[in-house]
DNA sequence: GATGAATGAGGGTTCATTCAT
DNA sequence: CATGAATGAACCCTCATTCAT
């Protein structure tokens, strides 16, 4: 009835699987993980609830698939934007913007990945680490190559670098969901990236 | 029956209501707050179910509890080591070992802190942001005696310089919950001390 | 599902919600509202505790909608039949035999209205009253026209003297409950016509 | 401390058993049998639960030995109020007039009475029967008085027409209650008394 | 007698998950 | 594939009752 031949139109066309994975996002994105029934998803995706299970095995999958999905998209437009920038500052500037306009541009899932994901995340630990991981590592390859290029201090620890990084600039994406609308989250981006070019710049 | 004669010391001595929040901060610690139960709580603390809600109205005030006098004690254990380092770089670094101090101490309370507290947040929104803010109080402070000694660039974003500082300290913290044990989160303050000092300092 | 081809008897014929009234009904008639849980009724239905919630949202719900039908039900009989007695002593005496016939009837009901509904009314007035209202209304239609056809006093409180019926009668039916079957409720429908027709009779 | 030696002044001086069984008239009252908690009554009557449990076995008790106080007074002081009035429709109105008089006093007490009691009472049978007996005893004494004296009609069912003089006076009561106040009980006595009188009366 | 902290069973309600249609 | 009624375990919270002080 839906989903039927997806032609060459790009990615779109949602797809029950899609569209649940969106219903999904946007009820936790508002309600929370917990505070969201199965049911409340399957009324948002307009589906019966039963029709959930055919496409995910448990509720946490939800929130695992949101999550993969999201990051691993996020992932492949990001690689080449940041190749195109110059090592070093340029590039850790570049990866601010990005970070930054990923969480900018959807809300919801902005509260789902900085909120929400948070007290499930211990249980869901195998589901998320991997995906996770090949953002720490394209991290810490924005790092390493402003090393190698010289601009970033040689003697950094690099998972520390990189947790002043990443938790920074998820505190400010969360201050954004906070302050709710009171200022644009994009608008961060270079303060917090000069902040951070000095703190890893050669001394 | 407990309580009973202090001898010098003054500081523990459970009484029940301190016994059930220490219980909670170890229940929740392990399971998370969505996963406790309160029964759970009680058989950890060794009191009936019911006797949790003589000194405690709902669930959630055990962890709006559990968040103010953890972080009220830390705070002003606090404010006296920090005025007594020089404003500057110096008192950053004496703030960012107090902060990790503080969680190295007691890994459930980070669990609770870090992990289980985020989505329970938004709900407990009232309970919990007038003591935080006390928190972000005493780091503008130490951000703006900087600025004042000099130390610190005038031009600082002063809000996310802190967020960078709180969020990336965070993020380390919950890096070393996960590692479980793999190594001493104390030993972080003086690679992120210095990361931060550079990320504030005058260029 | 159920239901089914009903033939002809179009009446009864269950169906889910229809079974947990009536389970609630014999339940609550036998150990009162407070007396009896959810569960309870749920037993006495055959379904499990959670399926009353799908068709009931409240536990109260189920003894006003258990008020509600009965009373509509009776009510809807009535009206013709009322209808075809004459104005004044005639009708009020048929009045009479179908109020205690209501109750004769049905034991359990008997006890829900009379006793156990008593209690929970105030908290329950917007769902009960209503209803209720309707009775009120035949009622004093039937002293009214009794009133215009001369037979019943002119000068009749209208308001207490269907108080005097209303709560005489239901006295009746109590002391014929506590009384366990020790007596014909319906017999004493014509020494009670014949007390009421004098209490509102002419002069 | 309190009870004491009652002397001659007549009734009062609370004492503690008295002071909470009229505590739990007000609180009963208020807020019906079933939605108090011992300890509501227990702060009502500014003593301790387990003091309650001091002078009643149950919380059932209070509820019977409120009755039982109330309605012993009541029959102790009618008595010979109604012995003073002439056999027939005087003592009948005399009658009427002391039972709404009885709850016009005492909204509360009418409450706990007309409402409250009505779901417990099956459970309470033994403790409340006694004493309603007495007061049955009364009215059946005032309607053969009334016979004996050539008024009443000699072929009354002496039961039914009881219950018609008993449940009618309550419903009025109850109306009473449900109108919070819009009217006067007392003033209903005669429009009362009048019809119960043509009820009764040998035609 | 008086207290009130403590108990723990019990009840209403929710909701993830299943399965007959 | 899709439905959504049905399930029943689990949980928060209340409160009558007890008992050590």
């Amino acid at each position: 009835m839906n989903e039927s031949a997806a032609g060459s139109v790009p990615p779109v066309l949602p797809g029950k699987e899609e569209a649940i994975l969106q219903a999904a996002g946007r009820v936790f994105g508002r309600r929370g993980y917990h505070g969201s029934s199965i049911a409340d998803v399957a009324a948002e995706a307009g589906v019966a609830t039963g029709t959930i299970y055919l496409y995910f095995r448990r509720k946490e999958d939800l929130l695992i698939r949101l999550f993969q999905r999201s990051l691993q998209e996020y992932l492949e437009s990001s690689r080449p934007l940041l190749a195109q920038a110059a090592a070093g500052e340029e590039r850790l500037t570049r990866l601010v913007e990005l970070h930054l306009e990923f969480f900018a541009r959807d809300p919801d899932r902005a509260r789902v990945f900085q909120i929400h994901l948070r007290e499930v995340a211990p249980v869901l630990r195998d589901g998320i680490t991997p995906t996770l991981r090949e953002y720490v590592a394209i991290i810490d390859e924005v790092l390493r190559d402003g090393q190698a290029a010289g601009e970033f201090d040689a003697g950094l620890d690099l998972r520390l670098a990189r947790h002043l990084l990443f938790g920074g600039l998820n505190e400010v994406v969360v201050s954004w969901l906070h302050a709710d609308g009171r200022f644009e989250l994009r608008d961060c981006a270079p303060a917090c990236a000069a902040m951070l070019g000095r703190a890893f710049r050669r001394s």
